[in-house]
DNA sequence: TACTAAACGAGACGGTACGTCATGTCTTCGT
DNA sequence: ACGAAGACATGACGTACCGTCTCGTTTAGTA
């Protein structure tokens, strides 16, 4: 960024409390599981704020939601650095899991997913979204491919969608846990893929 | 689907040609990919029926959706039976991976999997489904288990949920393709998985 | 398709019952002087109806209005003939004045004015509505011309419109009253100048 | 309005030409027959004024608009003084009816009326500039009736009203002229009922 | 020359109402 | 007696306009 510090700007400024209020609310109806389906008249009417607030900012309710989603999921899971690939991905999938097996957080991650679907407004932060949780598995997997725990060869990417892809077929479709078992286990299971 | 034609019956007979049509006007709609969502109205005038005739067969719009994607997705993907786990598992995840690349099948799964989420008449026959794939992946890992070639602990549901996640979050979130390519790379990696 | 002659209205017909509450309600609301202004919400919740019930048959809010309007005002003003210009008139304008002196009629009478000045689809029947009264009026007027009470060359319509704006000024101003005595003068003045 | 000549008043004044161009905006809008409803937010705009400077010397969007029209609509009718009733009435009415003939008076004035029923603030300046129109006009009328051209029992203010009243009903209901040729025909009539 | 007060253009804010759209239910009539 | 047509109550959507509330700037009088 250039120093373009003298931003004109005339006109009020937007208020950053409502900005907050708004994506705080859509988070926790969204995360209330069950209520009904988290309308925009709801947030709004939750956070103190009309409608052309909301729309003022965000192109649609999916955007929303995407950008309060984005903001909170992720946030607490640290990387570890222990110099082992098996621990480290081990600690890295707990965490994970451990976030995304929480109600609260699963069901905000199905609604999200779900809008992200229908609304084109979504779609692109969704995939920001993905891409950045993405990226931070794929830090620590090429800090063990550094150390030579990885064969050079072996697809990243690939690994990553593995550990993901479990992830996100168990949340939408419920047919199986996410705890802490099962993030060892696919962290026993894709650490000796890789060192394959 | 199966051949029901010769059965006798008194009263009057559910008309199956309406069955039909809506679900195929159902399948038809979930795949063209940039139309508008897929409405009841919208179904019930393509099909020529009245939305009554869907409602009073099935309960919501998410269970004739589900309806007619389970009749059709997975219907030609063969199970093959080399006698070699990785390449049953290269032939199965290939066929797989170009069926639901196909943009329409891939739209409809998205439409699918978001309704699924949003409609709870969708939830049950969306499991179902997905159980109905997953178990003809497991038998094809169980036969290969039954051989030797597979490590007798190893975690077979881990390893199909490894398969059908890399699919639903690359159709979900489409930042990769599902390519022939890409399914010969899973394959690779989880017979290199499972044998250990 | 050929021969669509007559066509017999297939589906489920229009509810009477719902389309009375309606106008009865927009009477209702709008003849309530004080209380806030008539909304489209407001007119559906009370007659227990949903809006798109009212959108399917009226193009506007100013359409129901206006409906509701013209179904009632003008309904109780008998018409005399008693062969005298002077008393046809007086009579006749000392109803007229009633009604509209009336609070309620006039508050209904004053926010249907305004809406039609704004919306276009409530002009149309309000031009309707007013014809109607005119008509009335001058179908008076020519019967005392026939019997010679008139000169046959005297404006009819000027006399009605000056009937008709003493009324309809006062009703949107207020700046006198629309009471009996008022309609007695007003008849003595025009049977006057219509005897030439 | 005299005398608070002794308030120090420090600060910035307030910006004639501010004032001025509000309302000349919005005599041009009001004016602008078909272009959709005039707003606050375009006054301002085409004004080059920011919204606050509107609010804080007018209470209300209405009163704004009869400001403007008050300033404007009867500024250049001239009162006749001919020594004849019928010849000034004449006079009066045409060059009133030719004013408000003119399709952006009328739009002004129909738009202002339509605002005077629902913005309280407007209906004190609507009476206001009504009155002061009708007192020009008893004015006249007043002078007749001291040469004895009036009956001096004459209901002078009845007059008044069905003038304005004419213009006033074909103003906002649209189904007359209002040309020159009417407004002949209506102070013969007037002249004729003052007469006796 | 500073300081203070008010008015200014800009524009974000909380609201209220609008008119549209989709869901799932409920008539009506034709076959 | 089924089924297509379509009206129904419900309720969310996104837009428009209202009148209010900051912002930082300009303009006048006061110290």
């Amino acid at each position: 960024m250039t120093g373009d510090t003298h931003r004109p700007h005339t006109g009020r400024r937007r208020n950053e409390a409502a900005r907050q209020a708004i994506l705080d609310v859509a988070v926790e109806l969204l995360g209330s599981a069950g209520d009904g389906p988290v309308t925009i008249d709801t947030i709004a009417a939750a956070a103190g704020v009309g409608k052309q607030t909301i729309y003022r900012w965000w192109p649609s309710k999916g955007a929303v939601l995407l950008e309060a989603l984005a903001g909170r999921a992720g946030a607490d899971i640290p990387v570890p650095d222990t110099g082992s690939l098996r621990a480290d991905l081990e600690a890295f999938l707990r965490a994970t899991f451990r976030a995304a097996g929480n109600p609260h957080t699963a069901s905000a991650l199905r609604h999200t997913m779900a809008e992200a679907q229908r609304d084109p407004h979504a779609r692109e932060p969704m995939r920001d979204f993905l891409a950045s949780r993405r990226r931070v598995l794929r830090g620590l997997l090429e800090r063990a491919r550094d150390r030579g725990e990885i064969a050079s060869g072996a697809d990243l990417d690939l690994i990553v969608d593995q550990a993901y892809g479990v992830l996100w077929i168990r949340i939408l479709n419920g047919h199986a846990r996410l705890g802490e078992a099962e993030a060892t286990a696919l962290a026993g299971s894709l650490a000796g893929q890789a060192r394959g």
